[in-house]
DNA sequence: TAGATTGTTAATCGATTAACAATC
DNA sequence: TAGATTGTTAATCGATTAACAATC
């Protein structure tokens, strides 16, 4: 019963199901169940065998399922089995951070280009990008066609480079800056906010 | 109605609030309500009062909420009307980005040390810390009496790491590492993945 | 007083889980 | 065949929203 509107939940909880199968086939195995994987990843078997009757039936009754298919298949699914270029937005330690990064490229994403709008960081170069011009953006990521955008720039800024980034119809927004970006919903926002997580744990400390 | 198991879900979303009261209080407001809160926030205002009813009763019939106050409450319902010292495992990039944040300091949480495991990055100045050798963490945790900590380690090493934290008693979490660690219940931890983020979104590519 | 907004209840919506027929 | 596990339906659980009495 192949797509119809997957609650934004499901979506998030197929990377997780891709990175176990991965382990799981680098652990020597070939099939699993929707119990191994439940159990490993703290989740039901129900909901796992749900999540993926989202998109079709990719098991076998009695059997469970072939790792290497079903990580194909969910490959596929979340549009990974390919890699995407990134650009990303922000030369500072954040951005180093990322540039050095080694786990994009494997997960299907790959980094391109970094720019900034200070001048003592245009020119720089980092892992083995050249810091460029935040002003050369709009041409780069016409000309590449670019979709991805890494943004982790200082909250001031934010916003308005997110609505440059609207302008050049980028689809989807990585966003280490404060979580307010206003941006029209046919644009994906992932907000990545270590405050939220530190202060929504503090009320168990 | 105070407190009775609150869910997760309404946890994550008060830091939210408690950043958009703050946003509002700089720029001169005085009051709000949960109108206004859900407009900026694309929240139902429902949805606000109902969080908020979790915890006590923080608004006026007719006027709305007094935003220093109920940014007072909420600080004080999260925990974060102090300052929580943090140390941080792994001096890598991301390790350095980390100790360079200035966002933490004004949300409740300071970071007080780095870790690392590798010779030649002990003894190295980050920010203004030195970094320690990683054997010398229990210790500290014991005398510093830490109870949340920055995991910022390779995938490899973390599970082992948190192992660690769970014998020191460690309460919280914050994880950068691949989201498998296997803590008991009673150890919060908040995963911060930019590849989940990414991967999910892609499906819409 | 009239207008506005809270806190809360009940209704709705959506997500998770239990159960099981189908079948490998 | 007997045992196991899928895909799916129905039941359950939980979260969101609508509605409104209370009241500032």
């Amino acid at each position: 019963m192949p797509t119809d509107a997957v609650p934004e939940i499901v979506l998030e909880r197929l990377p997780i199901y891709l990175r176990t199968l991965e382990l799981l086939a680098r652990e020597g195995k070939a099939i699993t169940s929707s119990h191994e994987l439940g159990e490993r990843l703290g989740f039901s078997s129900a909901q796992i065998r749900k999540d993926l009757s989202y998109f079709g039936e990719f098991g076998k009754q009695g059997t469970g399922y072939n790792i290497e298919f079903l990580r194909a298949q969910l490959k596929q699914i979340l549009h990974v089995d390919r890699v995407w270029d990134m650009a990303l937005i922000g030369a500072g330690d954040l951005g180093h951070a990322l540039a050095h990064y080694r786990g994009f490229e494997p997960k299907g994403f790959r980094l391109v280009a970094i720019f900034d709008n200070a001048p003592h960081k245009i020119g720089a170069r980092i892992a083995h990008h050249i810091v460029q011009n935040v002003t050369a953006l709009p041409q780069f990521i016409r000309e590449q066609n670019i979709r991805v955008v890494i943004l982790a720039v200082p909250a001031q800024v934010a916003q308005s480079v997110a609505a440059q980034l609207v302008e050049l119809d980028i689809a989807a927004i990585l966003n280490y800056a404060p979580p307010t970006l206003n941006v029209p919903p046919h644009i994906r926002v992932y907000n990545i906010d270590p405050v939220v997580g530190l202060q929504s744990m503090a009320y168990y400390l």
